[in-house]
DNA sequence: TCACTGCGGCCACTTTCTGTCCTCAATAGG
DNA sequence: CCTATTGAGGACAGAAAGTGGCCGCAGTGA
């Protein structure tokens, strides 16, 4: 084995601290292959680089890594990286406005060091996984495009993409991304369009590929505020969102049991409960009723109204014919 | 300024290459305060403990981290720090099968030596993010709960947990944490129950609160092949999954627009097609059939229909009789 | 061709790193 | 109170590095 140097030995020693609660002093040398005095050497500079190493003196005493000022560098093992990498990506694609910038960040970090074993089984593991969307019909950004855009707006390299634009036409286009902004539930890659010559931004759930073709730019001057302010002028239709009211028949403490994370319930007089929520997919409230499984009344808005009535004539229809189809197979 | 010896320099290098993909020599230089030639042995460090920079010579030319044979650790800001705790918590809460022990693991490290000012960030986000729960009805375990447990674990520690039984009892229990497992789309803890002297398995929601009493012990032997196997022991009710098979009239590709991201989408003859999705709840195959917004037939499983005809009948109820409690406000 | 960039050898000087000694301090258990 | 265990840290000498400045070489793109 290789002598060793300094460096990788505090960095073992920091993923050593990491990995586990209490060290013994001992312990920790005998995995280095130094001795205990360097070991205490190496332990104050870490200290000194600002990670908090406590240390119990006495029988079964030893050290540990504790919250200090600053974040030291994360030593995670293989299933972890992978784990975090499917987490973010999840977290991008649900977009939880004031993270999902930071996520995205942090998942091109990791994506692009990680080994390609673990990039096929974050693949393998994405394929498996249900990408439990959100609003009913939403059709979410890819996150591998996501990935792509974030990382060339972070390192300024040009793009091309397939974009397919609200009437349908497919164009390609060569920009040169300069920011990627989440609104609503929504990714927008504000850029310079190299072909129109001109600022624009595409919402990324309507590219189709993306690719960096290797070209570097400089950095140009935005013609707006920033990037979220200039694609709130480029967007006209905003997500309508509903205000839902509904009665139901029983306990509110009922009520809560089956839908309290979706919706906020009171208690009214005479065994019934008001359920309030507010949703951009009345479809989402429609489940909330159905799975609340009790007699539903007064509801509003209109629209939720009508929607249930459609639902209730089809399932009903669906039910009252089976066997009329021929579902072979 | 202090002198910054090498071991700190080599980490900052490390840091400045995952925080943008391509850095010139000499921009390196001057950040890391140091001559040229020094920052190229620190690049050669680097290189010899596993991360592979690379560098493109050339006027433009500079160097960047690639993919290597092992993950270097990653050197996260508070933002991302913050995003990437958040992005966890939702992903051990949904818990996905293969990969919610993993993320836990990450999950400890990373809040362990996480700074206080960021533990209050992420306690308000998480107090701010909805936990859009999975299944219907389905109570989560308690992130920090979760988090407590899996440190316990990982470090040996005592814990003292409340504990409400399926009978509603609630208990006080001192025990020894072994592991956590994930089953279906729960948590539970296995540990050696120190008040009644033998193993349990606890369902890590039904605890109300958990802290460390400060013990440390040695690990017993568990009496079970591993502890996968110890709860599926113990548990009599697993979550009954469905096979649903629908016939929607409609061409294949509108549905796949409507519904597929849930489901698989089969072409049938004569402007058909057969939708099967596999779901432990038939409220979400509800909302994808009542999503889809067109006919539908043939509907299986039985209980599936049951549930259909029960809605439609309830729904309908609900538009007919609109205005008739006391919904004011 | 030229300018720019990274690569790496060489050298002299300085710094630090390391192991071995030592004593002291804190802790738990007898 | 005493002892065993464990961490803290000073002193020292030899070994090993790290460092900056120099050099020529090798790609790259204009």
């Amino acid at each position: 084995m290789p002598v060793a140097n300094t460096s990788s030995r505090t960095l073992r020693l920091l993923s050593l601290l990491q990995s586990r609660r209490y060290w013994s002093g001992p312990e920790l040398a005998a995995r280095l292959e130094v001795s205990v005095r360097t070991l205490r050497r190496d332990v104050d500079r870490l200290r000194e680089l600002g990670y908090p190493v406590q240390a119990t003196r006495g029988v079964d005493g030893g050290y540990q890594l504790a919250a200090g000022a600053a974040l030291p560098p994360l030593a995670l093992d293989d299933e972890e990286a992978v784990a975090l990498t499917v987490g973010l990506q999840a977290a991008t694609a649900n977009a939880v406005a004031p993270m999902a910038e930071p996520s995205l960040r942090a998942l091109a970090k990791i994506v692009q060091v990680m080994p390609p074993r673990l990039r096929r089984r974050v693949e393998a593991l994405r394929a498996m996984t249900v990408t439990a969307s959100w609003a009913p019909g939403a059709a979410a950004a890819d996150p591998s495009v996501l990935l792509t855009a974030a990382q060339a707006c972070r390192d300024g390299e040009g793009l091309a993409l397939d974009y397919t634009a609200a009437d349908g036409a497919r164009t390609q286009r060569r920009v040169e991304p300069h920011r990627l902004v989440s609104l609503g539930r929504r990714w927008y890659l504000v850029c310079f369009d190299l072909d129109r010559q001109a600022w624009r931004s595409f919402r990324v759930d309507r590219v189709a590929t993306m690719t960096t073709d290797g070209r570097r730019f400089r950095s140009r001057e935005l013609p707006a505020a920033d990037a979220a302010a200039f694609v709130r002028q480029g967007i006209t239709t905003a997500p309508r969102s509903h205000d839902v009211r509904v009665v139901l028949h029983c306990l509110a403490e009922q009520a809560r049991g089956r839908v309290g994370r979706w919706a906020n319930v009171q208690e009214l007089p005479g065994r019934r409960c008001l359920l309030t929520m507010t949703t951009e997919s009345l479809e989402w409230a429609a489940l909330a009723l159905g799975s609340a499984g009790v007699e539903v009344s007064d509801v509003t808005p209109p629209e939720l109204v009508a929607l249930l009535d459609e639902w209730s004539h089809r399932f009903a229809r669906a039910c009252g014919a089976p066997r009329l189809g021929a579902a072979s197979g």
